[in-house]
DNA sequence: ATATTTAAGTTCAAAAAATGAACTTGTCAA
DNA sequence: TTGACAAGTTCATTTTTTGAACTTAAATAT
């Protein structure tokens, strides 16, 4: 496989890497949900080179992940807003964020909210039958199409 | 920031791509998960450079995701085996396998089954006080130490 | 015992991508 | 109407990736 095939991979991770396997994109969209909407808010929390910005900004959008809207008080200047398929990448930021946490970090920096309860929340799979947190061993994936488990 | 300083940011998502933010790392994991685990075997399924590959496999060692074993029944043969800090990184995974599920592919093509009880899961997190799936607005990430939040 | 194959790399030249600095264009504010 | 700022583009240099050929060691076949 090249890797400007894994669009066309039959594997869901793989189809996910070509969304936001290239480099800095991930960092991107963690500005996107800290609400930094800006190109030079970008450049200034990352540190990246305004060309790759732009190139990648182009390809989320491109991807239906992000939307670039014209500043409502200020013609001229725009904000990258996460659409609802970007949103829905907030998981595999905050898997990152948890395993980082625990791996990565001298002690732990964050808290989780439920906004919904309150409640503090473990970013980590539940089983919806018994409930119990899933430990690495504990899952499967069964293939149903004629992509590779994992 | 620097690409090459991501280890050392105070953001755990940061440090999380400073391990598995490269160019074909996750890929190269996937294949460990589904038990592919030696070097000829990588480069079957993904077609990268060795050159390349060699370079990850050393840097994952390095940051202690795998293991190098000698194969018991075969000298100069290599497995490249996930640590429990390499398995742990399953969820950030199964989160990007049912992202890609949902917004990549034509139709459905993984369930995810708990060995413990059998049932199906959807890798999505989940609250553990109130139950409810957690949609992508329903959390707010809340800042102990210095790292901003997500 | 020797030759061949296989696994696991390394090396190196060419191509592609990232980098950093300078330049451009369009708003807004004084 | 001048100056500053935001959002880019352009381009030469550096770094990384690629792909092919070469190396080394162990297993297998002759």
């Amino acid at each position: 496989m090249k890797w400007d095939e894994l669009k066309t991979e039959p594997c869901s991770v793989a189809r996910t890497l070509s969304v936001i396997g290239e480099k800095w994109t991930i960092l991107i969209l963690r500005e996107c949900f800290r609400k930094n909407t800006r190109f030079d808010g970008f450049e200034a929390a990352l540190g990246l080179p305004r060309a790759v910005l732009s190139a990648r900004l182009k390809t989320l959008q491109e991807d239906g992940v992000l939307e670039k809207k014209i500043n409502p008080e200020h013609a001229g200047r725009f904000d990258y807003i996460l659409t609802k398929k970007g949103r829905d990448l907030r998981p595999v930021l905050l898997t990152m964020l948890a395993w980082g946490d625990q791996y990565m970090m001298d002690k732990p920096t964050m808290i989780v909210k439920h906004t919904l309860c309150g409640c503090d929340i473990v970013p980590e799979l539940y089983c919806p039958k018994c409930q119990n947190k899933l430990e690495a061993e504990e899952t499967r994936v069964v293939e149903v199409t004629q992509s590779s488990p994992l």
